[in-house]
DNA sequence: CGAAATTATTTCAAGCTTAAAGTTTTATAA
DNA sequence: TTATAAAACTTTAAGCTTGAAATAATTTCG
């Protein structure tokens, strides 16, 4: 997935472009890991969970975050229950549907979150700096494009 | 990491680009990963190595895949492990350094590769198939310049 | 009403992933 | 030489990830 392409042809731009994409993803990312890891002893799935449940005061159901997150229904349990056990979650049992349940940053969760979240706007600064402000707007304007022409097919 | 950013101000761009880049990748993988389940049984990090090696006929050393692919050395060792095992990959013991060995796709393993590569080249420029090719190379240069600002200090 | 389908979630097995520690081999240099 | 360091790789423990199967609660509709 991160090699280049095998041949060449027509079509190869779309391909070569999806491998730099993922090479660049991969690179930040990768980056942004080991700095939760070494400044807050997180990791970037639990970051994501929090900074989803930061955004929603009110809570969040299992699968809004699954949903939200792009990461299946287990994968979710799993996260939210090392959170849970770590005290920044809470999981509330709902009396309407008896089945959901919903999902809180605590007081704690809350405070720790802000403090990783602008460590991490410095560090995504940072990392993507010889992107101009401007041209980083320009780039998102084409990535916001990209989902819709095939995802929510069937 | 997929979530929008927690606040407005400056350096937000940034963090916005990153947001869409970090969703685009992950959506775009996800699918990629079913297909590759689906339509042939495999994974995206198998497909990763086995890329890797297709375009290295003189084999790779466990140390070239885990730079090129970006991913740990442990990681390798499973991946190949598992490749081996299936008979599309080998590990040939060198008698020059015997710490090291040369990793190379088999005749079967290569013939499995060119099938799920055309596929997947395929599946990829159907995905990305509203940016137009001219964008796609605009794109692609772009993603070039990110890594040059701060990857390699050590 | 009550069976059947749907929805929300958890559990499970297998595989991926990392960082850190361990093994073996090669290189360095006192 | 021969200790010591460095390099290449594997192993390990913990956590992430998926898809599929299992549970439990709710909804649908005959």
């Amino acid at each position: 997935m991160v090699a280049g392409p095998t041949s060449v042809g027509p079509g190869k731009d779309r391909l070569r472009l999806w491998i730099r994409l993922l090479r660049a993803s991969r690179t930040i990312e990768a980056e942004l890991r080991e700095r939760l890891k070494k400044e807050f002893d997180t990791t970037l799935p639990r970051f994501d969970v929090m900074a989803a449940l930061y955004r929603s005061p009110e809570g969040m159901l299992m699968s809004d975050l699954s949903r939200f997150l792009l990461v299946s229904n287990g994968n979710v349990t799993g996260i939210v229950d090392r959170l849970v056990s770590e005290g920044l979650v809470t999981r509330a049992r709902r009396n309407g549907d008896r089945r959901t349940s919903m999902v809180r940053l605590t007081e704690e969760g809350s405070k720790s979150f802000a403090a990783i979240a602008a460590a991490h706007e410095g560090w995504v600064g940072e990392l993507l700096g010889n992107v101009s402000e401007e041209e980083a707007r320009r780039l998102t304007g084409m990535l916001k494009s990209f989902r819709s022409n095939w995802e929510g097919r069937e």
